[in-house]
DNA sequence: GCAATTTGTTTCAGGGTGAAACCAAAGGGG
DNA sequence: CCCCTTTGGTTTCACCCTGAAACAAATTGC
């Protein structure tokens, strides 16, 4: 494996192509890459030496000469898992290296069981949804703070039993391959990037306003993790009385809504009664929030001059009627305000986000860029909204 | 010059090093880049044929053996130029490759001129610091946001005939050499990481408190420079009745101060009113400046988690004894605070920064990645802060 | 003057690449 | 049916770059 710096080079630029274009030939690879064809035959030579590469039949050409032999990846029996834990609800999905769906579940979390308990319970979800074949990678979105060096987990409001480290110590022992955390968020951001809403845009935010607040941030088609893996806790920015996360979330409307009278369940409920003329004290609710949803994309719109920001969560699709009025008003502070969009995945965008993860991970262990999954992704996303929930594992 | 991959890197390499160093022999470099002795020699037969280095005289080897033959970088007698264009007043800064101070000045700004009239004092200044030998780079800092790609400027409130494009097109036909803008507030942020509060911190944000107010932002070592460099405009956020800026800046609080009815020049007579016990007015917006700050300093450190803050800026000073109930506000909302700094540089933090990128132009243009400036910029700021305000080109 | 020591150059083997010559296999026309 | 054309893949060769080692050069100390 300790080839040298040009080889390695070669050898991630063909894996790329051969992962991008699922199957070719040799020229066809030098066509692409640029590479000769005497480079690319040797390279190629070498990886099937490696195991990563493996011919296939011939390729169905239909002009006159020799008939071309198609390259695979090899090992494409190797799957990987993306896994959104949150609160309620956790969502796995399954697929091979090339993207195709193996299995999908969503599940009720088991919330009252500790950190082994939870890590044990979603090793046997794996399990059951990989069958044999165990995943090369398995990246989980959880709703906190995640160190991006330590992976140690901070801030769980709906969580707490994992803070610290319990749970990746606890699944280390329960699962091979590589085991990536991130915050939920930041794994929803990454699946609008990839497939979704701000497909196509380097720098982008994620505003996701679900019990909490979060935002989380891409920089030039880089998450920015911070330090700590605090970056975009803008809820605790002050506003009014309290914080935008009070004013904006649907935890801290529901809370304002009871302090001023009003016996509601859930946010959607504060909507729902404001659009039937319900009393002042709703509405005022609301127009706090917008007020204070109109700080926040300022803030973010100073903060980092995104291309487009979207808007996720579940209180978010409530906020649609208010999107002319926030254009408006970003577009008096900034000469070029970002675009502003509803998620286009969804409550699936977070588990596609730590699919693409592992996807990456995988690649990383290849030296191989990740190559461009939007229309994989979007593949994967009809299967997680349009089929049967559940999708037993069938061997290929 | 177009030469194979691995013989630019290497190139780099002893270029790099021979920067840093001063002079160098070839043994020398080799130890310090992991080269081999004959590809040092090599590289150096190549660069002293395309004229970029020189053979010195022998070293000043004390012990015995051969003699070692000192390299130079060939055009030590080439200069650079930085410049902090500001409202007021204008710092210039020449020095030569290597980091040796030829010449520097501070000038009251022609604010009365147009674009072309300040591109020519500009240029006349600049011919007359640098004398017979025309800068090859030139960086200028302006109290404006500079688009990253165009280098068109915008918002320049104290300097509006600066709008768009017409200082750079003045400038370019009566200066040779790289010409570059930015920011000023992004310049001394460069000067603070390279030399000052923020030096040895790869992420670091500048609050700027002036007349106006402004940040800047540094992200792993690189600026954070934006879509259209209006990265760090939190001024605009609201707060209160009105926004941040109208709280912390120079110009708000004194236009604060004199809604309340005290007539005042400038924001230090504000403080130094209020430490003398003057009436209630003064204290609150004293008091609404700092709350404000403690705002500000929030949402850049949920927006970024620097690991450092340096606070800059005429009114900064000022601050001072809110700091350690800055950092405690600071410790409450984020488990890992940034440091709040005030400036180490002051006011030459700008024209600093502005030389840092012309150096860092040149650099590129020999596919050099810039060295360490920290020991030379603390030598040119000790030359901007002591010595005579005028020194005069003198020729090596 | 001669050994010791350090610097710089030359030589050589090794790894890598692309261009081109060279086999191999398919289709098509007389 | 044979041969020609066309395309795919391999082998050969010249070239570039590097590091290790042998070698030449210069300087100190005895």
């Amino acid at each position: 494996m300790e080839s040298s710096d040009a080889r390695r080079a070669n050898r991630a630029a063909v894996l790329g192509h051969l992962l991008a274009l699922g199957a070719a030939t040799r020229v066809a690879i030098g066509r692409a890459t640029g590479l000769s064809k005497a480079t690319v035959s040797r390279v190629v030579d070498e990886l099937m030496h490696d195991g990563l590469v493996r011919e296939g039949g011939p390729m169905s050409g239909g002009g006159p000469g020799r008939q071309a032999l198609a390259l695979r990846l090899a090992g494409e029996d190797r799957v990987v898992c993306g896994v959104d834990l949150g609160g309620t609800h956790t969502r796995f999905l399954v697929t091979d290296l090339g993207g195709r769906v193996r299995a999908w579940a969503r599940e009720s979390t088991p919330h009252d069981r500790d950190a082994a308990g939870i890590a044990a319970w979603l090793a046997g979800h794996i399990g059951a949804l990989t069958g044999d074949t165990a995943p090369s990678a398995t990246a989980i979105g959880l709703p906190g703070a995640v160190h991006p060096g330590t992976g140690a987990v901070r801030t769980v409001p709906n969580l707490p039993q994992l803070e610290g480290t319990a749970l990746r110590e606890a699944l280390d022992g329960l699962l091979t391959g590589v085991l990536a955390f991130d915050n939920d968020v930041n794994a929803a951001l990454r699946g609008e990037v990839t497939a979704g809403a701000a497909r196509g845009h380097g720098t982008a935010v994620l505003v996701a306003a679900g019990t909490g607040l979060g935002a989380a941030v891409h920089l030039d088609g880089r998450p920015l993790p911070g330090r700590t893996g605090g970056v975009g806790e803008f809820g605790v920015l002050p506003h009014g009385a309290g914080t935008l996360e009070d004013a904006i979330s649907g935890g801290g409307m529901v809370r304002r809504a009871r302090e001023r009278g009003h016996a509601v369940g859930d946010a959607a409920e504060i909507f729902a009664a404001a659009a039937n003329g319900a009393g002042t004290g709703l509405r005022a609710v609301l127009d706090e929030a917008r007020e204070a949803l109109g700080v926040l994309l300022t803030a973010v719109t100073v903060a980092y001059e995104p291309e487009v920001v979207v808007l996720g969560g579940g209180v978010a699709p409530a906020f649609g009627p208010w999107l002319p009025g926030l254009r408006a008003a970003l577009a008096e502070v900034t000469p070029r305000p970002p675009l502003l969009r509803p998620s286009a995945l969804g409550d699936p965008a977070g588990a596609i986000g730590s699919w693409v993860t592992a996807l990456q991970a995988v690649y990383q262990g290849m030296d191989v860029a990740l190559p461009d999954l939007g229309g994989v992704a979007t593949t994967v996303l009809k299967h997680l909204t349009k089929e049967d929930p559940h999708v037993p594992a069938s061997p290929a």
